[in-house]
DNA sequence: CTTGTTGCAAATATTTTGCACCCAT
DNA sequence: ATGGGTGCAAAATATTTGCAACAAG
């Protein structure tokens, strides 16, 4: 398939760090990753790259709408790639698992508030915070 | 009304530091307010606090059920009394403006969503960024 | 070549913690 | 009086920036 996800096409000169980051979020089992595991990643792959870079990266990428960034309940960001297709999350509170998730219904309740108030919408970010319950869940039924 | 949201209720002491920062939530026009404003509007006010100090009362609030803790776009916290009916927000991306809706229709969304997959929901967030196209938006209509 | 990019170190920003002193109960 | 609470300073975390060396187009 063509170029992989293409970096020429956001101005952006292909570099190693580029490319390389690029690369663990297309190859990568976990979606969702943060800036400290991404240096780790690929300092552990014997790739020569600063923690700034990382930043800087992340940033560049999701300017160029490359990645997408997300707050979830921590102080620390995480990016996933920007697959076009928009969808929600949900995260589990106990071992921080995490699903995503597409409604209509509520997008199209979204438009109608934002519209009611004569609000352009931009964006949104809809979170739901579970217990996942999965048999593999470390915190399962933590308690009683 | 009886006591100011009751802190005897929560097993913490009635301190200066405490009664003062609910005080503030209470009066204040802003409802979203972050550690620093809060250190900043109190100094102003002569009270001798200390930044640590908001930042644990703040904590401590939130464990207590008696704040809720926000954190929008930014990478800082914003706090908002919990006032028990429950609500998400519209941001305003160009002046930071900040409503607040409750959609019956997207709770009951949401919580099928979860139950589908067997998850316990605990809690959401949910965040329509917006250009909010009032009149005393500083960035009202930037372009065109 | 020339400008964008990088790694490193230092700087910021936000929040947390250790500790000796202080004050509500 | 006594255990929780406080301010201050220092630590911990997360992220950004200055800069000289370097590499892509």
């Amino acid at each position: 398939m063509s170029t992989p996800t293409n970096l020429k096409s956001t101005g952006l000169k292909a570099t190693l760090p580029r490319l390389k980051v690029l690369e663990l979020f297309e190859h990568s089992t976990k979606q969702h990753l943060t800036a400290e595991d991404i240096y780790r990643m690929l300092i552990a792959d014997d790739i020569d790259i600063g923690l700034a870079t990382v930043y800087r990266v992340l940033t560049q990428f999701e300017q160029a709408g490359l990645l997408i960034r997300h707050h979830f309940d921590s102080d620390k960001a995480v990016y996933e790639l920007n697959v076009g297709q928009h969808h929600d999350h949900l995260v589990c509170l106990q071992c921080g698992h995490l699903e995503e998730f597409f409604d209509e219904e509520i997008e199209r309740r979204q438009k109608s508030i934002a519209a009611e108030r004569g609000f352009t919408i931009h964006d949104h970010s809809l979170h739901l915070y579970v217990d996942c319950n999965r048999v593999n869940c470390p915190h399962r039924s933590a308690i009683k």
